[in-house]
DNA sequence: AAAAAATTTTAATCTACATTAAAATAATGC
DNA sequence: GCATTATTTTAATGTAGATTAAAATTTTTT
């Protein structure tokens, strides 16, 4: 046996098809993305993918349950390093920014949520409202403190989680734009959340 | 021959299969809707949509061209309406989202433009280019006009497009909810374009 | 109401992948 | 170096769903 060099070989090896599937879905649309196409980034065949994922399906889900944790990493971040609930919000979208243009990346733009079986669908739509609620929690909360202008949660909440979520449709890894959004977005999402007395 | 009528009938039961493709391709991925899904949104069977588009591909296409065409008269009545660079970009924003939540909608999210072939995703492209280029525009006559506070007008052009063009992903034709976007959308997407000395 | 054109269906095909089984190779522990 | 386990490949197989052809039906024309 050699479990534990092993567990690490296979996981990171695991990763990197996770990453790979994510820039091809992300590149070339899902439909437009085989299992070769992936194992080709990989350098492996298309059979080999199967030792470390059950089929396509799961592929697909393990890649946005990635993607939603890697948001809410970023929202508990920010959520643990602003005072307030303003500083919540532009330091959540700082760090969801940072790891969608950055090597952590790409992140799975989450087109094909409906094709995934029911308890995986369920799943990802779960963690999904339980996103959106608790960037409306921080509005809230921001609201509450007087750093954030009255406004609707909800609506505000969507819109900028649109802008985020669709930053991997016109973003591939120029290094140059990925500066230039980290630079721009997080003063750009938040400028309408300021109250009118902060300016 | 039966021309002249035919055309009408031909027109109309078509632009309804492309609003029933775009309904299943964002309701249900892309991958997960089958011709014979749309089909049957139109008490019809698969094969019959063949009487109208040549084949799958060119039915995504069409979904396409179409959601690129709504966006371009949106924004076109936008720089027509407004006076200033902010207003026609306000307005252009109404006019789009008043498309998307609206009896005209719903309009395909583009997740699958890689998988067209090589001249549709040109077009496609194009358009898509030229209408961000002609956002970007808007913004940049209403930082002549002082309307607009200075920005960098590419990725405030892209955030804002980004949470218009994220709509169809959670919004699913409820009324109540179409109000809201159509209320609260232009003043969240706008309140960060506006010049300070104008509050 | 017959003929022609338009629309839809039925019933096959066709094909691109996804998937699997068995064999081959590479890595690791002892 | 041998045995064991991990990883990858080769070579089939399976299948959903797109596509097509011909026939049936419906609509329109005259």
């Amino acid at each position: 046996m050699a479990r534990a060099a092993d567990e690490t070989r296979f996981e990171a090896q695991r990763h990197r098809l996770l990453k790979a599937a994510a820039t091809c879905f992300n590149q070339k649309g899902f439909s437009g993305t085989s299992l070769k196409d992936v194992s080709r980034h990989l350098g492996l065949t298309d059979a080999a993918l199967y030792y470390y994922v059950k089929n396509k399906e799961q592929l697909v889900y393990q890649c946005y349950l990635r993607a939603a944790e890697l948001g809410r990493e970023a929202m508990e971040r920010g959520i643990n390093d602003g005072a307030t609930g303003f500083e919540k919000a532009y330091l959540y979208i700082v760090y969801h920014v940072e790891i969608m243009v950055g090597d952590r990346g790409p992140v799975a733009i989450m087109s094909e949520v409906p094709s995934l079986n029911r308890s995986h669908r369920n799943e990802i739509l779960q963690v999904s409202r339980r996103h959106s609620t608790g960037f409306e929690e921080i509005l809230e909360s921001g609201i509450d403190d007087g750093s954030v202008a009255a406004c609707d949660v909800r609506m505000t909440g969507n819109a900028i989680m649109g802008s985020i979520n669709w930053i991997p449709k016109w973003f591939h890894g120029d290094p140059k734009m990925a500066q230039q959004i980290l630079q721009r977005f997080p003063e750009i999402l938040t400028a309408g959340l300021k109250p009118p007395d902060s300016l």
